[in-house]
DNA sequence: GATCACCTAAGGGATACTACGTACCGTGTT
DNA sequence: AACACGGTACGTAGTATCCCTTAGGTGATC
């Protein structure tokens, strides 16, 4: 009760911040049409799991209010985050018939869930549809080649630096903007401990490269300096 | 001069022992024809580029004889390994207009060279094509994907067991294989330093798990017990 | 006041960095 | 042929450092 009261206030304020999708809208037309005429509807409330891991991929879905997280968990509970998705982004698309990763909602979540089977139908015989899922798989795999370097080769300090700068571009306003995970989900996707996340945005406010309003608030002052931060 | 023939004894050393894709091959039968019909066989040297990093992607590639390694660099020289392809395997194909990795051939090594514009040329008609292309594209992110744990989340001890359990399921001999990468390649690849590689191979052998009959030859002495090493 | 998320501090451990040593191979010299 | 030389790759050791672990504290929310 207390829980489901906490989850309502904090999904409202990440939500009543509007993030855009990766991609610029046009590119995805054809496909979103496609989406939006057989989409359903589905809700998931904060925290709840819309897959999970190994689990048969029945549908693609596509964020229209909300966040998700995907995540791989390992026996002893240490996780890694792939992906942040935000409003117009597309999630779910697997090449084999089970999910890698599971997804849970960062806030209470619409999103629009297509049947795999119907597109996989339709791209064999409309090559735009198929090419749409190549791309947004393509994509995929674009932005994990980027995090491999951050994971394998970069400092905590470029790391946080580098997850900044992505979500400025992600989000309508690139200088202040509200991150709609914890910190434990930075900690997660970026390989790091909560600790370190932490010291590194104070360090940072320190310097005056951002400010922090509030801990989930993010007023960037130097987009410059912050590039120079990571590769 | 001296360095020609020194890369050419490596190379055969390399090329001695034959890997296998990591597909089974049947599943890339007509993708493979189409592939050998319209190639173009091109052949590399040791350590030479195939291609750079934001070159145009002009080409797929398929491995005929040898190995390659695709990375990326960052400005001061580190280094992050993306892949390593054996023969069989199809490496080069991106999104975007241009390369997001480098290529180089590990050993003397022979490609069969496909140009790109064809390949999508040819997927605009044949469903089956751009399948193949979207499952190529699929399985190369699924790869990325566990990657991502390890270098995320994982220890020392469990990235080496990782690849070692990698590298046995790609040869023909899962429990005696020789590796076509130097040390340093394998420690860019799993985000570790080429001492805490060599320290972790040497710790393996003294609690006899491998055995290094030369420094490039693996021999598992417990393929079970490399497996519970990793998740 | 209780709970949760976040932050800070202190100590320890795993991994990186630096430096040096060894093995191997091909080549040139005697 | 025997030997020394130089280059490359790999291994080892010691130190340094970064990050993690543990523990405790603060502030916001309800």
């Amino acid at each position: 009760m207390l829980v489901q009261a906490k989850q309502a206030s904090q999904a409202a304020a990440a939500m009543s911040y509007p993030f855009r999708a990766d991609t610029p809208a046009g590119k995805q037309r054809g496909f979103q049409n496609s989406l939006d005429l057989m989409g359903l509807k589905l809700p998931f409330s904060r925290n709840a799991e819309i897959y999970g891991q190994a689990e048969p991929a029945e549908y693609v879905y596509k964020i229209l209010s909300g966040s998700v997280r995907t995540y791989k968990l390992l026996d002893d509970g240490r996780r890694q985050i792939g992906a942040f998705y935000l409003p117009g982004d597309v999630f779910g698309i697997e090449s084999g018939a089970n999910h890698r990763f599971s997804a849970e909602a960062m806030a209470d979540t619409v999103v629009l869930a297509v049947k795999r089977a119907t597109l996989t139908a339709l791209a064999q015989t409309d090559a735009a549809i198929a090419r749409e899922l190549w791309q947004i798989t393509a994509r995929e795999l674009d932005h994990v080649h980027d995090q491999m370097i951050l994971l394998g080769r970069s400092s905590a300090q470029e790391r946080v630096a580098s997850f900044l700068a992505e979500m400025s571009e992600r989000s309508e306003n690139q200088s202040e903007f509200v991150l709609p995970m914890s910190r434990q989900d930075i900690a997660d996707y970026l390989g790091l401990t909560i600790e370190t996340v932490s010291r590194t945005f104070s360090s940072m406010e320190r310097r005056a490269l951002i400010e922090l309003p509030s801990s989930r608030k993010v007023r960037l002052k130097s987009r410059a300096a912050l590039r120079n931060m990571h590769s």
